[in-house]
DNA sequence: GAGTCGCG
DNA sequence: AACC
């Protein structure tokens, strides 16, 4: 009953505005799931997940890798886009084609016709892994939105204002979803709560977050 | 002093 | 609260 009861949900699931300029596309990306990760496969064999630094000096609970032309880094240094991975000196892995394809796509979708991705960072969040409120400030190009696609266990997204203290909306992102933010919310704070542990029929106790930027 | 993709 |  309950499973009907979700399913039911699950299918009447609408594209639902967040603010101005961000959308929340449920299920968007389900149909490409098995070439996404049939894709990780070498991206994260060439360049594993590994745990960043931030420059005040803490370990991020997310697990993070890059392909793409370039990758977002942080260490005691700062954040930045580097065209190598620091952990091999290596150019980042290629990006797959059907990121760039289910990317566009979805930034079209969402009123971004114009939107070339140059980054996609990857991130793996195990149970307890979150990610603090914050601005996506990095990308050299303010006017490109960004574009996340949630794969695996579901977590709770937080969706705020460009004020550090704007009250948040709470999303729940499930597998497939896809959320799409640029123009007026661009610089809206973001986040994600712990991850419960849970359990995913294809990812096991994983979420998987997948986003894309234009950083020129 | 200002800001914080972190922690208490 | 520490570090930039």
């Amino acid at each position: 009953m309950a499973d009907l009861f979700d399913q039911l949900n699950d299918d009447n699931r609408q594209r639902q505005l967040i603010a101005e300029g961000a959308v929340c596309l449920p299920g968007f990306a389900l149909e490409y799931v098995p070439t996404i990760l049939e894709a990780l496969g070498p991206i994260v064999e060439q360049a594993p997940f590994r745990h960043l630094v931030t420059p005040g000096g803490h370990t991020m609970s997310v697990a993070m890798t890059n392909c793409g032309s370039l990758g977002w880094v942080s260490d005691r240094r700062g954040y930045r886009y580097q065209e190598r991975d620091p952990l091999s000196d290596n150019a980042w892995p290629a990006m797959p084609e059907i990121f760039l394809t289910l990317a566009q796509k979805a930034a079209s979708e969402a009123g971004y016709q114009r939107f070339k991705p140059q980054a996609c960072l990857i991130n793996q969040y195990l149970p307890g892994s979150k990610m603090s409120l914050h601005q996506d400030k990095d990308e050299n190009n303010k006017a490109a939105p960004i574009v996340s696609i949630s794969l695996g266990v579901s977590a709770t997204f937080l969706f705020g204002g460009l004020r550090r203290d704007d009250p948040c909306q709470k999303l729940i992102l499930q597998h497939g979803d896809v959320v799409v933010w640029g123009g007026a919310s661009r610089f809206c704070f973001h986040g994600v709560q712990t991850l419960k542990d849970s359990e995913h029929s294809l990812l096991g106790r994983r979420r998987l977050n997948i986003t894309f930027r234009q950083i020129y």
